[in-house]
DNA sequence: GAATATCGAACTGTATACAGTTTAATATGC
DNA sequence: GCATATTAAACTGTATACAGTTCGATATTC
């Protein structure tokens, strides 16, 4: 049976979706059988997937023992954090360069589109998924196709700490987007990257907070 | 036989040696049962090696036809020195604010001993090997994993059109290390900054002429 | 009672088997 | 001769089996 339909994938993705929203608990050992059962398959393709879970970051491994969801702590995040800024002040330095006007209008579009369909009935999933797919679009704009991966694999990795902090804001653009994309209309990279350093800067501050909800929230099942 | 000393890990570190010097031709499709029999082991932990590699971004793999090593082409080389940058700079940054004087001088001591150490008769190895090794120690001083990580993973990756440049130039500190070492210790990190952005875009200008010496040199057996 | 030893259950690591797909070589038709 | 069908070999995808290790419960010792 070598899936048309690719079962390693859908277990790939089950699997990285439990452990980006840590249903696997922090540093919590992974049964591979017990998951197999689960996804009604064998422990040979579920093996597969947690190894690329754990090359990509969201598991670790330790021989003899298996594989354990990461741990969850402050200086992670603020890790992960700091990551980013790096990924995406760079990215914004090359779209500066290398955006076309229609890019950066329809990155506009996309901004003020998302912003309109917010209303208070708009879940704070969506939320996460609208400010994610913002600094996704705009990161894509460098052209560059190892930035975007760096991204995708940093946003996953802090998802359950932003819909923390979005179930506070409740707000995709407070201002700062916007000026982000003026900079980048106006070609200024600097100050673009400005922008953005301080637009993340600020997310990461309440890391130690978020992770002590993060845990309140993960330890207590409803 | 739950491995002590880790099959697996033998493995995958075997065969990222040979995906990092394209022992794999580009592009390459793997054949899981004979790469299985050249390592003395069977397709099972080989399978799982490879994928790890994958989610490393060493190879490829499409489902129902397996793992392919990854294309070499001047534009993915060109994405690879803007993530280094991305990183890079990002880390000195962090370095400038972060490190110790200490850090700072041990970091000099290793470039100066380094320097002290090469003659004639080092080989193009040994000398990628410290320049991989002095960028890895000063972004290690920005103190995040998550950086620390993602540069291995890039040096790697790129370890093979290094190799092409530094049998041409023969240094390691032309200067420019030595240059960006003094703005980090004078904790001014915009000129660090921009220093490292400099130096390693001088090393990207020629990617698509390495590219170029890369193929005759994978395809033209000795 | 706390620390250590013992033992069985549970789990991981890997080889193997086999189903199903891809691939490439050959045959067929135009 | 070139494009298309045919078919067998080769390869991938996954289930399963079993060896060997880890883990946790119970027994033992001080």
């Amino acid at each position: 049976m070598a899936a048309s339909t690719s079962s390693v994938d859908s277990i790939y993705q089950q699997a990285r979706v439990m452990a980006v929203n840590f249903d696997f608990k922090p540093e919590e050992r992974i049964n591979e059988g017990a998951l197999a059962t689960r996804l009604g398959t064998s422990r040979t393709p579920v093996r597969e997937a947690l190894n690329r879970l754990s090359a990509e970051g969201f598991l670790t491994f330790q021989t003899g023992r298996g594989f354990f969801n990461r741990a969850l702590n402050p200086q992670e995040i603020l890790d992960l954090y700091d990551a980013r800024q790096a990924v995406e002040c760079h990215a914004i330095r090359l779209a500066a360069e290398r955006a076309t006007d229609n890019d950066i209008k329809e990155l506009q579009d996309y901004l003020d589109a998302a912003t309109a369909a917010i209303d208070e009935n708009t879940s704070t999933e969506r939320l996460v998924e609208c400010d994610e797919e913002f600094h996704m679009r705009l990161t894509a704009l460098a052209g560059n196709a190892e930035l975007n991966r760096m991204l995708a694999n940093l946003n996953a990795r802090i998802r359950y700490i932003r819909l923390i902090d979005m179930a506070k804001r409740r707000l995709v653009n407070n201002g700062q987007h916007s000026e982000i994309i003026a900079a980048l209309a106006a070609r200024d990279a600097r100050r673009a990257a400005d922008a953005m350093h301080h637009h993340i800067a600020k997310r990461s501050e309440q890391a130690t907070e978020a992770v002590r909800v993060a845990y309140s929230q993960i330890y207590v099942p409803n």
